[in-house]
RNA sequence: GGCCCCGUCGUCUAGCGGCCUAGGACUCUGGCUUCUCAAGCCAGCUACGAGGGUUCGAAUCCCUUCGGGGCUACCA
């Protein structure tokens, strides 16, 4: 039998910002088809005109962008198969939706949204599973003018015949829905636009997807879907293959929602996470290599990743590792990268303006920040100290400084630096290492906090004797004679 | 309510009948190192939801039960 080529698409509806759920399953979707050598489509799914915006879509491509999933079709690149956006393609869907009516696969239904929900409201009491109950399957000519003559515009419904519909899921095995809980559905509204159950079935067909993976939101779904396939004509082995990924849940309890943290990639952006972090951790929910490993890099999820191995259980979102990830990847940036990832958060503190002379400081000090970082957007808290022009000692700190021990302290590590000629740091430690520590008997800690506190204004900050290296012995100097004032 | 999915440490997971007195990672706790904070290293805590089977043997197979989640729209 013939090799068929790959083919993936990510759909999501942009209905608000991309979030972590979203993100994972067009990890998986793009790692897929990197694996397989298919195509990554990236298709937007707008037949929701009242709660999706341009503004959405933009974001949506510009976080996909942010990620490094490069999508081979879609927005922006175009493609065999566009256009891509479903708001684009109403005449394809207004077609089929022509053709399955000519067939008799689907009908008008003149039911409005009260009457609708009146029945169901009664089948509810009466026990019976809600759903449409077949009302407007079979009008006659007459009936359907009468309704039009009414002033009602109908939908266009698709008919469940009966009998099942069964498919072989790839994460969770076969599976079989009795159409018995499978009502009749709406594929056009009564303004006649689509609804998504016919616009994602009749995009995949003549996208020729290959293979959805999504969310298990979706999984209901499947058998409407599989519906219209058999309406286009599709044979059973032509429809695509199926494999609906686990969710991925809020910190505390349920489905991640806007209300338990952060759940929009721009989030994350802004938090000074590496997209390249994000979807390492975010690979990690939901699919496992299977060895002892959890560093992999894209290149790597692209050749270890596969459906077998993704898990067909829930997954939680942890902060914590998320961060502990970032960290490590963080470490693992050369300066130039680091240079690169860390100036915007740099200027948007206001920290620097972005002089050649700031972004060589800043060069020099990335080293000594690298490892005790874990976001981004803890740089400027922790350089700020080098740059600042109106230096103040935190107020929490300012009693440790101004004990006589510590006077003490200060006064001696001046005599000591002001002849110093070579401010590097090791003579600087050198320098006081003999005064404070061997002379006047401290302990490193001791001594050497003082003067921190001093110089950098904090209890916490980068290793000492490298800080007053970048600072330049005149600002130190200056600093610790200050501290000597308060 | 009905239909469907899911159930291993606090969290993510390895495990696909014997290699499991259940392994790794994150978190947490303690220690080492140390100029603070980190990083690093070492150690420790903690799990197969429950009950029945099948089998010489079950985290792994079956059933029931409980728990969690999804769907049940002219949302996707």
């Amino acid at each position: 039998m013939a090799e068929i080529k790959v083919r993936v698409r990510f759909a999501p509806s942009p209905t608000g910002d991309l979030h972590v759920g979203n993100i994972r399953t067009a990890l998986f979707d793009w790692a897929y088809a990197r694996h397989t050598g298919g195509t990554f489509i990236f298709r937007i799914e707008d037949t929701d005109t009242t709660r999706v915006t341009d503004e959405y879509i933009t974001a949506a491509i510009d976080t996909l962008r942010w990620l490094g999933l490069q999508w081979d079709e879609g927005p922006e690149v175009g493609g065999n198969f566009g256009p891509y956006l479903q708001s684009q393609r109403l005449d394809l869907y207004s077609h089929w939706a022509q053709k399955f009516l000519d067939q008799k696969d689907a009908y008008y239904c003149f039911c409005t949204a009260e009457e609708l929900e009146a029945r169901r409201e009664a089948q509810r009491a009466a026990n019976v599973a809600p759903g449409y109950d077949g009302q407007c399957r079979n009008l006659s000519d007459d009936q359907i003018a009468t309704f039009r003559a009414q002033g009602r515009s109908p939908v266009i419904r698709m008919r469940m015949p009966d009998g099942h519909t069964t498919f072989v899921d790839q994460i969770r095995g076969e599976l079989s829905f009795d159409h018995k809980f499978v009502p009749d559905f709406v594929l056009v509204r009564g303004d006649g636009s689509p609804l998504y159950t016919l616009a994602v079935a009749v995009d995949d067909v003549l996208m020729k997807v290959t293979h959805i993976l999504r969310g298990e939101d979706l999984l209901s779904s499947t058998p409407r879907q599989i519906r219209v396939y058999q309406a286009m004509g599709l044979k059973d082995e032509e429809f695509p293959t199926f494999a609906h990924l686990p969710f991925v849940m809020g910190q505390d309890n349920a489905k991640l929602s806007k209300r338990n943290g952060e759940v929009s990639i721009a989030w994350y952006r802004e938090a000074g996470f590496l997209p390249e972090a994000i979807c390492n951790y975010l690979a990690l929910l939901g699919w496992s290599p299977g060895e002892d490993r959890e560093n992999i890099t894209m290149k790597e999820l692209t050749e270890l990743f596969t459906v077998e191995r993704v898990n067909s259980s829930p997954a939680r979102f942890d902060m914590k590792k998320l961060e502990a990830i970032n960290g490590d990847k963080i470490r693992a940036l050369s300066v130039e990268e680091f240079l690169n990832w860390s100036l915007p958060f740099l200027k948007k503190s206001d920290v620097i303006t972005g002089t050649d002379e700031e972004i060589a400081l800043v060069r020099a000090a990335l080293p000594i920040i690298q490892e005790r970082i874990t976001k981004l957007s803890e740089i400027p808290g922790m350089l700020k100290f080098l740059f600042v022009k109106d230096f103040y000692v935190e107020l929490e700190s300012i009693s440790k400084v101004t004990d006589s021990d510590s006077k003490e302290v200060l006064r001696r590590t001046l005599d000591e630096l002001t002849p110093l000629r070579d401010w590097t740091h090791s003579s600087i430690e050198a320098a006081l290492r003999s005064s404070l520590i061997e002379r006047m008997g401290l302990k490193p800690r001791v001594a050497f906090g003082s003067v921190r506190i001093a110089v950098t204004g904090s209890t916490v900050s980068p290793p000492l004797f490298e800080s007053m290296e970048l600072l330049g012995k005149k600002v130190c100097l200056e600093r610790i004679s200050s501290a000597l004032t308060l």
